[in-house]
DNA sequence: TCATTAGTTGAGACAATATCTCATTAAAGG
DNA sequence: CCTTTAATGAGATATTGTCTCAACTAATGA
């Protein structure tokens, strides 16, 4: 499971993420081939994504465009999630009551969250075992796994007493 | 995992889910125990709450309130949300970019979702496995697991193919 | 280089969702 | 009853997400 995405896999190869530029041509093309143009917009998006640190919702990102002078709408930020999502630059980190945060994907796998009730910390976590599970349990009821969020609600270990 | 506090059992044993009443009685005392009272809003709240079938967002439970001809407010229904969701009555389905879905917790045992993309129906499974394991990450991450959200997204046997 | 085509944009309207304010009501316990 | 205080309803407000549309621009080919 994870991001799956054949695409993800070439968007990995593609950028250098210590903060060296995408190689745009590339990048170009593979937009390209699914009949999308990196305008100005998209590339600010793009970029501006890639430079967030931790979790972002769609308005963090808004606002770090406005921050860097790009004309970039809120709309188009709207627009481009589902894109950046598509092509592996960032993923789903966690669902709240009021929206969707995502994070940038870096060299870093795919992991799940524990989230504290109280502090609002997340932990981040991997485990081979519970990703395997899942394939199965997917298998079992004929279904084809695509990506998916887990989110472990609780109290970490500083918050747990209190 | 799954429900996880004392009150959520309590809750149980007072309940009889087949469609019998809920003994006020108990109820009250319980509310009380956290300084809570049994308003009449709560009441239609917790009665239409209990009288939903499958999953609902707090609109489809406010609408149901109207038709029942309540005069709970749709503040009232959001201010009660995080009570129900304490007390044991409903519970998470699932987070849609729009709301965050809920179902009543019946003799049923807590289950989570796998989720088509294309057409939106929603598979619900228990694994106690992946319950297990998720224990175990919490124990490794010194965390006191709450309770959880595993929503896995992909395609169903019907839309696999389109 | 220029013209055509079609994907994309920004701005703001709009819709949907969630929270807040505050005067009023009504539980709970004497 | 009376007091205290949680809770309420109504509507204002804030937040979040989508939509429309005229203007723009990237890509393509002449």
């Amino acid at each position: 499971m994870g991001h799956g995405l054949i695409l993800t896999i070439n968007w990995r190869q593609l950028n250098v993420y210590g903060g060296f530029a995408v190689k745009q041509d590339s990048l170009k093309s593979i937009l390209a081939g699914k009949g999308l143009r990196l305008t100005r917009a998209r590339q600010d998006i793009i970029t501006a994504a890639q430079a967030m640190k931790g979790h972002f919702d769609p308005q963090n990102l808004y606002d770090s465009l406005k921050e860097k002078g790009s004309k970039a709408s809120r709309a188009s930020v709207y627009r481009s999630i589902p894109v950046l999502l598509e092509a592996g630059i960032i993923s789903e980190a966690e669902r709240t009551d009021r929206c969707t945060h995502y994070e940038k994907v870096t060299e870093n796998r795919h992991h799940d969250h524990l989230t504290c009730l109280r502090c609002g910390t997340t932990i981040e976590f991997y485990s081979p075992t519970l990703e395997m599970l899942q394939d199965e349990i997917c298998q079992r009821e004929n279904f084809k796994g695509i990506r998916h969020n887990l989110d472990i609600l609780g109290y970490c270990r500083e918050c747990v007493d209190k």
